[in-house]
DNA sequence: AAAGGGGTCAACCGCCCGACA
DNA sequence: GTGTCGGGCGGTTGACCCCTT
């Protein structure tokens, strides 16, 4: 069964394509059509296995290959659809335009795959990292027994997902050399953090406007792993929504631009926690640009953080003040 | 300026799968 | 049921580029 290799027989050239390869297959599937690959390249001349030149159109020549940095959304989009469909490349570059399966996939490695990472984010379950769970736990346990919490920090506050979302948070920060002192004399600037959601008020919760996504609404039982909000483009970094399930506790989160000063975190189990596809904001949908879409250096991405974190429906009962 | 090392990415390999004759 | 074909996937390679020393 299966098919021989078909790139090994002798003769068969191998390697970077020239230019005047380029233009044969060009020219050969403008007059032809591509399809029947297996002799195509005799048909055009070329001294390429089948195989090579479909790879070879699909994912160079192509005329609606988009070419350049992915931008900011595109990461996003790239984040949550594999949260969602795994490494189906093929299936995430169907919802990116432009874009090949082979080209995302080298982009999820050599460059989404290790700013999870920093964050402490498992790219693999889009979970935050147990080992740094570990490490918050520590932390947590070590900051409640000391004398640094004398304004009523207390209680639900610590617990290790939030420890979980600070370090990430502070990671993504170019924090690389965060101390664990450091580290409480952040935690304690944290005052008032519902101050952007006074009272009753409910957070926000943005379009849902990316028709390929509603398909992953269609089944609840899908992770609701990523809620991003593009309106703000100075933020700091991303936060899975696994983290609202952590350790039996709900979380909501909103991450503003004064650095750590407006995380959040809920003690109690919200009831009504929305179900996935009801909240998905989609960066992609947003016709604003990110940053006005002009910056994809590298430092501004990897410190990219969409700042509207709270997706859920928080019951007017609930005194969140009470968790603070 | 040159060397070395790491990062990036196009291209390839091997295997697999589904469709089809 | 079998063979062929197109296509997908994970992993790897190697050339090239850039940065650091």
């Amino acid at each position: 069964m299966g098919k021989p290799p078909g790139c090994d027989k002798n003769g068969l050239k191998k390697g970077p394509w020239t230019a005047e390869e380029d233009q044969k297959l060009i020219d050969y599937i403008q007059k032809h059509g591509h399809g029947r690959w297996r002799t195509l390249p005799k048909n055009a001349g070329l001294k390429r296995c089948g195989k090579s030149c479909r790879l070879r159109w699909t994912n160079y020549l192509r005329p609606d290959i988009k070419r350049g940095k992915f931008s900011i959304e595109e990461d996003e989009v790239i984040i949550q659809l594999h949260s969602v469909l795994g490494n189906k490349w093929s299936a995430i570059a169907a919802r990116l335009p432009g874009r090949t399966d082979n080209e995302i996939k080298n982009y999820w490695n050599t460059h989404i795959k290790k700013k999870l990472l920093r964050m402490g984010i498992d790219p693999v379950t889009h979970a935050p990292r147990l080992d740094l769970l570990e490490l918050s736990s520590l932390l947590s346990s070590s900051l409640c027994n000391s004398s640094l919490n004398p304004a009523g920090f207390v209680g639900s506050m610590f617990n290790p997902s939030f420890f979980s979302l600070a370090t990430a948070f502070l990671s993504s920060n170019q924090t690389k050399n965060l101390e664990i002192n450091n580290l409480a004399g952040n935690i304690q600037q944290i005052q008032n953090p519902y101050e952007p959601y006074q009272g009753n008020q409910v957070p926000v919760i943005t379009q849902v406007s990316q028709a390929d996504l509603n398909q992953f609404s269609a089944n609840p039982g899908l992770p609701n792993l990523w809620q991003i909000d593009n309106n703000v483009s100075d933020s700091k970094g991303f936060l899975p929504t696994t983290m609202q399930n952590i350790n039996g506790y709900n979380h909501g989160f909103y991450l503003g631009d004064q650095n750590l000063q407006q995380v959040c975190t809920f003690s109690e189990k919200i009831p009504n926690l929305v179900p996935f596809g009801s909240l998905l904001s989609t960066p992609s949908s947003s016709s604003t640009p990110l940053n006005n879409g002009s910056s994809t250096e590298d430092i501004e991405r990897d410190s990219y953080c969409s700042s509207n974190m709270l997706i859920f429906d928080v019951p007017k009962g609930l005194n969140v003040n009470g968790c603070m």
